[in-house]
DNA sequence: TACCATAGTTCAATGAACGAACTGAGGGAG
DNA sequence: CTCCCTCAGTTCGTTCATTGAACTATGGTA
């Protein structure tokens, strides 16, 4: 938990929203789910995370109802986490938090870009269609890598953002 | 630091946003000098952080450009901390994650609601005014209490955003 | 039978957060 | 001049969370 026993004194919707999310690696764990991932050992060997922290993290944002943990396999038994429609909201924050850092501590260049999948252009940080002028969806976007992104990593999900890729879609 | 020496190894612009807001209780920081909290003494009784988490996280976020630390009294010498335009910007993503917050885990309703100063009308998760469609800085933003604020603490700042208050001036 | 893959759990060592006490600079009252 | 107060921190021992490595469990494949 985030903020222990302050969880009632702040009153805050903040404050409630960072109990779920405001743990350290939360919400990298959320924006990969974003990209399609849903299996334990990709965001392993995406985030470098240790194991027992991944496993608490997955967990939480289940029981927050973030995340759905569902069979895909029954021999031998397999789990996948996928996002739920609460999580799917939580795009407009991470958009809007993913641009401020674009903005103020890249100094390559975006890394990553976002496009609306039906038209093409490009949408700004409050998810907003530059062409349509609509807000899009997580499930109507698509990532493009940018010009600042460097590539360095090798596992499969970096391997697989290397080309655009349609939100919410499993990868790899 | 939030994500230590993975801040590199992630090449990711939320990963680098997360490096400078994502450690415990620095968004909550942010959010008081959004209100317009500016003294120590004020965060420390608004938030019921320890004075040594308080004294780090002012000091990353005036490292970061979040926050300008400036003097405001010469006798005996008094340091304030203001939001920089930088810290402004992260408005929307402060929003957008409040926002959820009510939405999903706030049983009570609203505690908080956001009004455009210029025509009185609400605006939204992504900051956008319900009457005029445009997007609304922060400075023409007023916070006013809604149905589910409790209203139990008692602190200066509490106290002050109990009647509609002016984003970013001066409080208490 | 031996080996591999996936998805975890367990555990010792380290680091961060907590809360209480302390420091220091400077009023103001008597 | 002395005592007490405020504000803005720092220091420090205890507690809690994170880390990384090793281990467990289930079942498939050679």
């Amino acid at each position: 938990m985030a903020l222990g026993k302050n969880y009632d004194a702040q009153d805050c919707s903040l404050a409630r929203a960072l109990e779920v999310i405001g743990e350290r690696w939360t919400l990298l764990v959320v924006r990969d789910a974003m990209y399609g991932v849903r299996r334990f050992g990709d965001f392993l060997a995406h985030l470098d995370i240790p194991r027992a922290v991944l496993s608490q993290r997955l967990a939480t944002l289940v029981e927050a109802g973030v995340l759905d943990k569902r069979r895909y396999q029954d021999a031998p038994p397999r789990e996948e986490y996928v996002l739920t429609p609460v999580g799917h909201e939580l795009w407009l924050p991470v958009l809007a938090l993913a641009e401020w850092g674009e903005r103020h501590l890249s100094g390559t260049g975006p890394r990553r870009v976002f496009h609306h999948l039906t038209c093409g252009s490009r949408i700004d940080g409050a998810a907003r269609c530059a062409a349509c002028g609509v807000q899009v969806p997580i499930g109507e976007t698509e990532v493009r890598p940018g010009p600042g992104l460097k590539g360095i990593r090798n596992d499969p999900v970096s391997v697989a953002l290397r080309t655009p890729h349609r939100m919410l879609h499993p990868i790899p």
